[in-house]
DNA sequence: CATGTTATTATCATACATGATAACTCTGCG
DNA sequence: CGCAGAGTTATCATGTATGATAATAACATG
């Protein structure tokens, strides 16, 4: 906290590290947070198996807001020699998305099938170079095609490669909720 | 995820979302994640009462990282004037930490902690002008003290305001875990 | 068309997170 | 010193998250 950084930290330090910004005891958070003191001392000193709705009333009791979120571990490794080039150059296949260079990186299967299904044979040697053989052949392989052609086609590659394609072709690849 | 930004998302939006990137069936997380899935079903579908523990199990399945954090949401108004230059005034005082302007917003107990211990009249009249008045009289309220003289000192002065402090004297403030 | 894959919904048994309560310790104050 | 406030640890009953399982639907392929 004096960091004025509390990622990463547990869960007990900073609901520890919040009530005592606020200067309130144990007994005033739990009131307010419907629970006891004894019970946020356990949830001070240590205790990590939360379920989320405790830790939602707990933010409010204690003014703060709860955020959580998935964040992408694997990060694919882009080829360094021309990368901002090759992303410029693949940018106008994402005619509906604002296209950033993370985006290679955390979404490779969702960059992949856009190039397959609108782009031409320049496009997959740039993509390919992007994400190299392995990994591009890798992203390939878990990708939904838009089409039966296309993807009939890819699976003919792919034997080559010695694997196939892990997916079918779907008319509708939504990827929101 | 159009917009890189999965903050404030739903949970069960976050798996869907990251499974998808991905390009990984139900059972193939389920079966990372030591799950069913039915049950990852359900979880991408709407649920939003997890325990944490199955939340990072699922983080993992699913090669991401699992941030839970309590962002603190009340932050204390500042007055405006002279707002850059008394908070220089009082940097001082924190000779220990790297202060910043933030730290008055979200920290105003700690501050008024460390003014009302090692600052001068000048400086309680920077911060009561930072604060405004009732913002200041409410950290000294919930202020630990650190001798037993200030404590009565201040209890006094917050007793002709109609309240007393609600805090001790206290050897130690330790304020991190 | 039959078959396989993927996803969804419902039901149920079990483990456990949660909060209430009791007992105890420590600190500060009059 | 006695008392009050704050914090800690243990125990226990209750509600529910979880995963297993069954059934069903939708979609794609040969």
């Amino acid at each position: 906290m004096y960091d004025n950084n509390m990622t990463g930290e547990s869960l007990s330090c900073q609901l520890r590290s919040r009530r005592r910004q606020l200067g309130l005891s144990l007994a005033e958070i739990a009131r307010r947070a419907g629970t006891s003191a004894p019970t946020l001392s356990r949830y001070e000193n240590g205790w990590d198996r939360f379920e989320v709705g405790t830790l939602r009333k707990l933010a409010d009791a204690l003014d703060a807001e709860l955020l959580i979120e998935l964040r992408p571990r694997k990060i694919t490794r882009l080829a360094r020699t021309h990368r901002s080039r090759a992303i410029r150059r693949l940018a106008r296949l994402f005619w509906d998305h604002q296209l950033t260079e993370s985006d290679f990186s955390i979404y490779p299967v969702w960059i992949v099938e856009r190039v397959l299904e609108y782009g031409d044979l320049d496009d997959l040697r740039t993509v390919r170079r992007l994400f190299g053989s392995g990994g591009f052949i890798d992203a390939v392989a878990r990708a939904r095609f838009a089409s039966p052609k296309t993807r009939n086609f890819w699976d003919q590659i792919l034997k080559l490669e010695g694997r196939s394609c892990t997916r079918k072709f779907s008319r509708s690849a939504v990827w929101i909720c």
